[in-house]
DNA sequence: TGCCTCGGTGACAGCGCTGTCACATCACGT
DNA sequence: ACGTGATGTGACAGCGCTGTCACCGAGGCA
């Protein structure tokens, strides 16, 4: 095999194997002159402990499972890099693991997935975090998890989170369009089975309320986090008799379809309707004109909840933690043109 | 821990643990009542195979390792796709590894990488595919891999790939701008470590070449695989004198860049400038006009690949695969507007 | 001086599998 | 009747680590 051994280390060392796996893992029972030769040693015949041992042996593998179901590729390469991020500076393997989080079986699955590779612990992200009653059960199976869910504020419940506040930040949002003189809005929603699309609409119907706005069913379309159900709900709210000056996609994929159905109307955006996204993807920076939407850092949130899983796996105590995403005003939204001067439709 | 083990299941079918082992992976030499009998208890028991034991003990993991130095997302998400429904179907595992292609000790990097997990191989994707001097370290390290890389044909060279003809479909793309009566085809190049970006110039150039048309430096312009480098690329060969016509970004990312570029300008595609880019990611697809571009399924190229992989290290002998990217025609690209009535800018 | 504690170290037994080899059994041909 | 080879099965020794416990010597205290 060619790979150098912890034997072959304690060999050259002069010491036992048990002592060079002490500081290969940083145990601080060893003494400093030891250390030194044992490090010496190491680096000379340039060993790397095999991790399938290690987590075969020792009570777990010292890697976490990163666990999606989203169909948004920017989403899940961000998230990847949090995770990635976080676990080569904490020194931890990482595994990836795309599932259906409406599938039954959820828990059972889970379980498999982390008792195969002894898991240390698993970073549940939207929507499987949302499926408590699965959590319940896994939590049974004493694999440790921190999940990532959207709240206003620290739910405090019996799961370990990161919470973000998608609530606030559409509020924001509407807010933006509200103040610059828009009232009728439009807005597409995502996901039926995330709770992030229910909160969106919440700070929307708040924002709303609280401008005194009246909330239009007409304008709000259901749909998924997917660009052609943005290009669809677009349209269908385009074609209304009297149709939105402004429209609120529920994420960025979303907005950039409404994009493109504005423009394939011939309408102009911003000049003759408004676009706000959410999320601060690559689709809205890299549109034209570029959408203004909520900057929420799925890599940093990813990264925070995996330091706090594995801050869980070592025994201490850690607090939930919330985020709110940020509100970007970019090129896709301005006052709204006033009724008399509105153009034709090519 | 609650999970069953071999012994487990062996004890309660009656037989020894190596036959259940025997069973558990389809080896044939197990008579049909055995066999049954030892299902039957490892459905009863539930029992799932240990795949760290089974890696440190075998003489191999049965996972294999996804390395990749890619800024798309898209094009790392359809690669993961690709590899994870190969591997799901084989029973492997799978690891994905980003690096940096161009650091010096990518050979050692890639070898510890495999040699820590005792990966039972790894699929080396663009650019990291490239680098020989370091493959050819990481073959005398007895590691498996197979590589993809944009070739026009069968490389038949020392390395087992699967290869991709960018030169072929680039010359498609580009006979089809030549076809609609441009001459002023403007090309943005990507990534100059990118063997595949070097040949999509091939393709560019021999379709001039064989149209008869002069190659114009100042037409093209040098980039990164990036949407900004797209945008500044674009906005250059349109403030240039005697503009192009049309457009070439070497992929989709650069096409929409080029595409903003263009709409920010106050121009209208394919009216004003047709543009068409390469790899019919989402990009191409979710952009109003939606691009003409080459669609390369990296998903498929990439299963392929791993499926190589595990045939290879299962001992059998696999040729060396194609793929032909396929011209998609839409929106952006249209017949040159006659110069005269060329419409000023906004 | 004797007793106890404690930091530093090593021996040893697994973790849950697979590779190897030996052995039992059976059908077949002589 | 016997050997011969194919077939099915089990015993056993690891794979390379870590957990546990035992041990040794130095220092603190009575």
């Amino acid at each position: 095999m060619g790979s150098v051994t912890l034997d072959d280390v304690a060999a050259h060392a002069g010491v036992s194997a048990k002592t060079v796996s002490r500081v290969a893992n940083g145990e601080r029972s060893v003494r400093e002159e030891t250390r030194r030769r044992v490090l010496r040693a190491i680096e000379q015949l340039g060993y790397r402990p095999n991790l399938l041992a290690r987590g075969l042996s020792g009570s777990h593998a010292y890697t976490i499972g990163l666990v999606y179901d989203n169909p948004n590729a920017y989403y899940i390469i961000a998230m990847q890099q949090g995770a990635l991020a976080a676990c080569d500076d904490l020194n931890f393997g990482l595994q990836i693991r795309p599932c259906n989080s409406m599938a039954s079986g959820l828990a059972g699955e889970l379980r498999d997935f982390a008792q195969r590779m002894r898991l240390s612990g698993l970073v549940l992200t939207t929507p499987v975090s949302e499926r408590t009653a699965s959590l319940r059960r896994l939590r049974t199976y004493r694999i440790p998890f921190v999940r990532i869910i959207s709240a206003a504020r620290d739910p405090r419940d019996e799961f370990p989170c990161v919470y973000v506040n998608d609530r606030d930040a559409a509020y924001a949002i509407t807010t933006h369009l509200l103040q610059l003189g828009h009232v009728r809005i439009g807005f597409l929603r995502g996901g039926k089975n995330h709770h992030a699309s229910a909160e969106r609409f919440r700070g929307y119907r708040n924002a709303l309320h609280d401008y005194s706005v009246p909330l239009r069913d007409e304008l709000v379309v259901e749909g998924d986090y997917i660009f052609d159900d943005g290009f669809r709900g677009a349209r269908r709210l385009l074609d209304l008799a009297e149709p939105p000056t402004a429209i609120f996609g529920c994420n960025d994929e979303i907005a950039a379809g409404a994009l493109a159905a504005a423009q394939s109307t011939g309408l102009s955006v911003p000049y003759d309707v408004s676009i706000a996204g959410f999320e601060d993807s690559p689709f809205s920076r890299h549109s034209w004109p570029p959408l203004t939407t909520a900057r929420q850092r799925a890599d940093v949130i990813v990264e925070r909840a995996t330091r706090m899983l594995i801050a869980r796996i070592r025994g201490e105590q850690v607090a939930n933690q919330g985020f709110n995403p940020e509100l970007v005003v970019r090129g896709s939204t301005a006052p709204p043109r006033p009724r008399s001067r509105q153009r034709n439709r090519r």
